[in-house]
DNA sequence: TTATATTTTTAGACTAATCTAAATTTTATT
DNA sequence: AATAAAATTTAGATTAGTCTAAAAATATAA
């Protein structure tokens, strides 16, 4: 089996692959996870015997069927276990992603499908992050965000493309939580500043916190 | 914190102090982890720099206050975590040991309580073991087994004091399970082999299985 | 109470994952 | 195309946990 930094590196290249990007840096992996290329390079080169990535020196690597199919289940159990938490256990949508990555290294079959069916096969995560169903196929957003409406337009918040806690804290204190409807106001021409409407309230906020806002007009 | 590796140590240590014994030798601990006296001997001096356990080299090693909090916590995950698997997620009492041999290092205090109020401070895990609660207290089971009992005598189940798959999965095939009630019928002299009564049915079973079932005199 | 057996510890080596510093390759810029 | 900058890899070291083989301490038995 893999160990959990194995898991946790397929995990990152996966996601760093979405922007679809071919051929992962080294550099990418090391931010992402905290560590140093040369940790990352002695990493892909095991991951490599195992046939979890292809590589070759200097030019990026890439996931593997194989590996592919990895990181997609432990990402279906970070989502699930994150469903857990706030459905069943009341956690908060800004406590839950810590938990997550390390119940997701729980990687048995029977316990994922008995988690999906206990929770009533969700099909997105607390985050609005959509969850693989257990063939591992898995629905991307389409990535309009917040900062991409114009003046007048109307949208709900169906996700967030940052998850940090801080983030998730402020957006609740804004009541922008999922699903809730907002309407843009104004749009500040020198810095994108949006004065927007939130359950009937205005609520002025910046284009760093807007682009990480996912939405879908209506 | 300490690694999942420190944690199990702890919980063996707890584990083989039940029996009374002052001083857990070194070469118990190896048998139960299996694993070698040499790495045991090793590892009781990281724990004994952490104030987790006491211990003189050849005099064996005892917890500290420290060291048994750490291992009654532990333990308290993985009897809940056993609790859920078996009520919400409809696993079989012979399945969820090693699952919950992986959950129960997801150590953190928010976690298990929320846990523990969403199964509804069950006291009891679905071996009958008893779950301690959150101030560390926890329960001895009396120890009285089926193989105590003389002719005559009734009993309901109320514990196991072997884990293992099999033992688990021949006891459900007698129906031997928790709450149900025998009454003993018969016993072999030469090697203590029983004929019992479970759910009016004639059962016969060995002083080997017999000794390990936990069970409370009616 | 010596000799023997058993238990425990030490010494030295190995693997996984990480790091720093130096070397190499690729990419960007003159 | 030559040079500078950035990215990547290699070399060598470190830490946690483990192992085997040998030495030391304790327990048992003649
Ligand atoms: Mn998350
Ligand atoms: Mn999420
Ligand atoms: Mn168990
Ligand atoms: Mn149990």
């Amino acid at each position: 089996m893999n160990s959990f930094t194995e898991e946790n590196y397929l995990k990152a290249i996966y996601k760093l692959s979405l922007n679809g990007v071919q051929g992962v840096s080294t550099n990418a992996i090391a931010d992402k996870l905290a560590t140093k290329p040369s940790s990352v390079t002695d990493m892909i080169k095991k991951l490599a015997d195992k046939k979890l990535v292809s590589y070759q020196k200097y030019q990026g690597v890439n996931l593997t069927k194989k590996g592919s199919d990895v990181a997609v289940s432990i990402i279906r159990n970070h989502r699930l276990w994150e469903v857990f938490l706030v459905e069943k256990l009341n956690f908060k949508w800004d406590e839950v992603h810590d938990l997550a990555e390390e119940l997701e290294h729980i990687n048995t079959h029977k316990l994922t499908e008995r988690l999906d069916e206990f929770l009533g096969f969700p099909k997105f995560d607390p985050h609005g992050d959509p969850i693989p169903d257990k063939d591992g196929n898995i629905i991307q957003h389409k990535d309009v965000t917040l900062s991409d409406l114009i003046r007048g337009e109307k949208a709900v918040v169906v996700g967030v493309k940052e998850h940090s806690k801080s983030y998730l804290n402020y957006l609740e204190q804004l009541q922008l939580v999922l699903g809730v409807e907002v309407e843009v106001k104004d749009i500040v021409e020198f810095d994108a500043t949006m004065q927007i409407l939130v359950n009937n309230k205005q609520v002025i906020i910046s284009n760093q916190a807007s682009k990480n806002l996912i939405v879908k007009k209506i």
